[in-house]
RNA sequence: GCUGGGGUGGCGGAGUGGGCAAUCGCACUUGACUGUAAAUCAAGCGCCUUACGGCUACGUAGGUUCGAAUCCUACCCUCAGCA
């Protein structure tokens, strides 16, 4: 479905790779491509509001189907016309489409990360798992309340449709590399069906909208390494005619070689009309490098919040961010205890150019909320300079150059 | 001063004749962490050694015993109560 309230437009692409730089517009705003998108699973992005996060040069974020369905629940999010007006984001925004939850709740050794509610005693299905995977859809058992629901790809499109976001997910299983071939390719011809199946819903329901708005869905590539799977999974994203193209899977992960293995099995195929999300991008800023040098325009990934939570801080290469470390420090070591200067010497974070090293490992070590706050404001603004400097750099010519900086 | 309890690793605290470098907890160190997990997990944590292994420990000094953190004596320290 073509439609001129979303559209991605490539400015620029590089000379040597598919890295490229463009603009998504959505109704709500265009997103400077490649971005990162941090991850406002219950409708914030913990510990920062909306103006922390445009302070730290965020330009989209993306929220969660699953828990937002849960708790505050649909009613509510539709009341205030998405959950961008509720938590005050003007900006673009994404959905997943809850299938990340499905298969982490269907795995026999997930235990219930989805939320941080403890109260309640976790209920099973059969074989110790939360969740249960058929045809129809993904039975899962509330971490909240124990109750039983059935996310199937069409309540997963309506649940989306209600939550408003600007890009939404078709959904999808994907299946950890801890699975048989046959569970994998189980789950991954149920992905194709699911995919069809969310968008006949998502069409249905956009043509129900009023003028002005409208929601972008995007299809979700599985197959991990298996070329013959992932290349087909892509070419019937495209055939279907999804506005937006989504990698998943566990190979879109923490492992940058993984990730860039996979990317390099479509990169031929990918369209310069579509944007394409990578969902879960690990690796930090090898990770990205990697992903945007195959094409990738948009990620999101949990872990740089996370982590900043943890103590585990960005380090630009001015500081000893390496590859080898990770580009990233443990704030929490002793050897920042009396250190009276900044963490980064080049960070001009809202957190680097006022608190001392010295002050945020206090923080962390004593567990107090400041420290997550200015933790997470370092990280985000961190990978949104990256992001920024590989756009300029695409633009100069000089991403190869930029990418030898740092790698 | 008297009476009673107690002194074990950075801290708390097990162990009360041989299987003890010493259960366990905390702290600490190192590491892991994807469509969220201020969660959690893994490893280490007397000294020397990459390891095998070796060495020194249970307030101090003696003693009993084949063998002592464990029993005995003296002393030091400490806590509680009484003065």
């Amino acid at each position: 479905m073509q439609n001129k309230n979303f559209s991605f437009k490539i400015l620029r692409k590089d000379n040597i790779t598919c890295a490229r730089v463009g603009t998504i517009f959505t109704p709500h705003g265009a997103i400077q491509t490649p971005a990162f998108s941090p991850v406002a699973t219950r409708a914030t992005v913990k510990t920062l509001d909306p103006s922390d996060l445009i302070n730290a040069g965020s330009q989209v974020v993306l929220a969660n189907t699953y828990h937002l369905y849960l708790r505050p629940g649909i009613k509510i999010i539709e009341d205030f016309g998405g959950f961008a007006p509720f938590m005050k984001w003007d900006g673009p925004t994404i959905t997943d489409s809850g299938g990340y939850q499905v298969s982490f709740l269907w795995s026999p050794s997930a235990k219930a990360s989805v939320g941080q509610d403890t109260s309640g005693q976790e209920s099973v299905l059969d074989s110790g798992r939360v969740a249960k995977i058929t045809d129809e859809g993904a039975t899962f058992i509330s971490h909240i309340d124990g109750a039983r629901h059935l996310l199937s790809p069409e309540k997963s499109m309506e649940i989306q449709h209600s939550l408003a976001a600007d890009i939404i997910m078709a959904l999808d299983q994907p299946l950890g590399k801890d699975f048989s071939e046959k569970k994998k390719r189980e789950a991954f011809e149920r992905t194709l069906r699911w995919e069809e199946r969310s968008f006949v819903r998502w069409n249905e329901l956009e043509t129900k909208r009023k003028k002005g708005t409208f929601q972008a869905l995007y299809g979700i590539m599985q197959g991990g390494i298996n070329k013959d799977q992932i290349r087909k999974s892509l070419e019937f994203i495209l055939v279907t005619g999804f506005p937006g193209i989504a990698a998943g899977g566990e190979t879109i992960g923490t492992d940058p070689m993984l990730t860039s293995r996979t990317l390099d099995l479509v990169s031929d195929l990918l369209p310069d009309d579509k944007p394409l999300h990578a969902l879960g991008l690990g690796g930090g800023p090898e990770g990205i490098f990697e992903a945007v040098e195959r094409g990738v325009d948009t990620f999101d990934n949990t872990s740089i919040t996370r982590q900043a939570r943890s103590g585990l801080l960005f380090l630009y290469p001015e500081d000893g961010g390496k590859v080898e470390n990770k580009f990233r420090m443990d704030i929490k070591k002793s050897k920042f205890k009396d250190i009276k200067e900044p963490f980064s010497k080049v960070c001009n974070c809202y957190s680097c150019s006022n608190f001392s090293a010295a002050y945020l490992h206090h923080l962390i070590i004593s567990g107090e909320l400041l420290g997550l706050r200015l933790a997470s404001i370092h990280n985000v603004h961190f990978i949104n300079d990256l992001m920024k400097k590989i756009r300029e750099a695409i633009l100069n010519g000089d991403f190869i150059q930029l990418k030898r900086e740092w790698i």
